[in-house]
DNA sequence: TCAAACCCGATCCTTCTTGTCGGATATTGG
DNA sequence: CCAATATCCGACAAGAAGGATCGGGTTTGA
């Protein structure tokens, strides 16, 4: 059994302006976990927290968001659990990060369409934190599932 | 004189695992400021906290990272301020926005030499956020100050 | 000496993060 | 049908981090 661990005591799991969360860190952690396990049955939340010691009820918590965002599929009653919902080498980690942290703005300027600034187009500062955002993202989205999953195995990378 | 504006009232300024604080963005616009203000003489903090519009107790502190790294040089007493200490062409963003925000680690697993993972070498998962870390240092250091600070000239890019 | 600046630490409020808890709902097997 | 096993879901709480304000100290030029 996992020892509790009590509210707040960690802190962010990064300095700076890029610092993935906790629910970066444990949910791809879950995904790794469950792309492993994945035979066919699902696999139940409380088996993977145990492997990966990680906080039950808060791993729920960061999984209701992957489920949300498709990329797994629940199988609720007994024998219930996760599965993924498409093939480890077909789920972008971008898509993963995405759903756990929500959308990557760098600068609240870059929100919705951009009509949060006013002065969108004169701004060259813009072009900074887009090019930030961009870039992160295509990092991201380099790497699949698969790619993680696979101890030892060589990274593959696409584009760039 | 700019309003007032009361602790905790604004949030992060962007969402997600790639996320500005005030701090990366008020310092930037500093600095932009600065480079179009510089023209020998020091400029004084109120002079562009009021250009600028931002709380001048507050960007007081953030400038102090500034000169801290060593990005702009200060002069106390009357008619003291700050300046730029290179030309901003050779001023890159990357050492901007670390002086601001501090060191861009997306994971505590990066910190360091890395030794604070005892799994270095078998954990697959830190390729991804060394790439991500790699990726935001190479866009932002693309950018140098002068193509911020020079309204409406394309921006020059390097390298990529 | 006086005023204009930078310098610096302490303090404070708010929001976000990181959980816990308790129960509702769904499903399967006996 | 019933009990066991899971997912689901909202409320709540402690702590850390973010975003400032304040008051005073120090340096310097006129």
């Amino acid at each position: 059994m996992a020892g509790e661990q009590e509210p707040g005591t960690r802190g962010l799991h990064g300095t700076g302006a890029v610092a993935f969360s906790t629910r970066g860190e444990y949910g791809v952690r879950f995904m790794v976990a469950l792309a492993r396990m994945d035979h066919g049955d699902p696999v139940s939340l409380t088996d993977i927290a145990e492997a990966e010691d990680l906080p039950r009820a808060y791993l729920e918590q960061i999984v209701g968001s992957l489920r949300d965002a498709g990329i797994i599929d629940s199988a609720r009653g007994a024998h219930g659990g996760y599965r993924l919902a498409r093939p480890a080498n077909e789920v972008r980690m971008g898509d993963v990060l995405r759903a756990l942290e929500g959308p990557i703005v760098p600068m609240t300027c870059l929100e919705g369409d951009g009509s949060s600034c006013s002065k969108t187009g004169s701004c060259s500062v813009v072009q900074l934190w887009s090019r930030v955002r961009d870039s992160v993202s295509e990092a991201l989205d380099s790497f699949t599932l698969a790619d993680l999953a696979v101890p030892g195995a060589p990274i593959t990378l696409k584009g760039r």
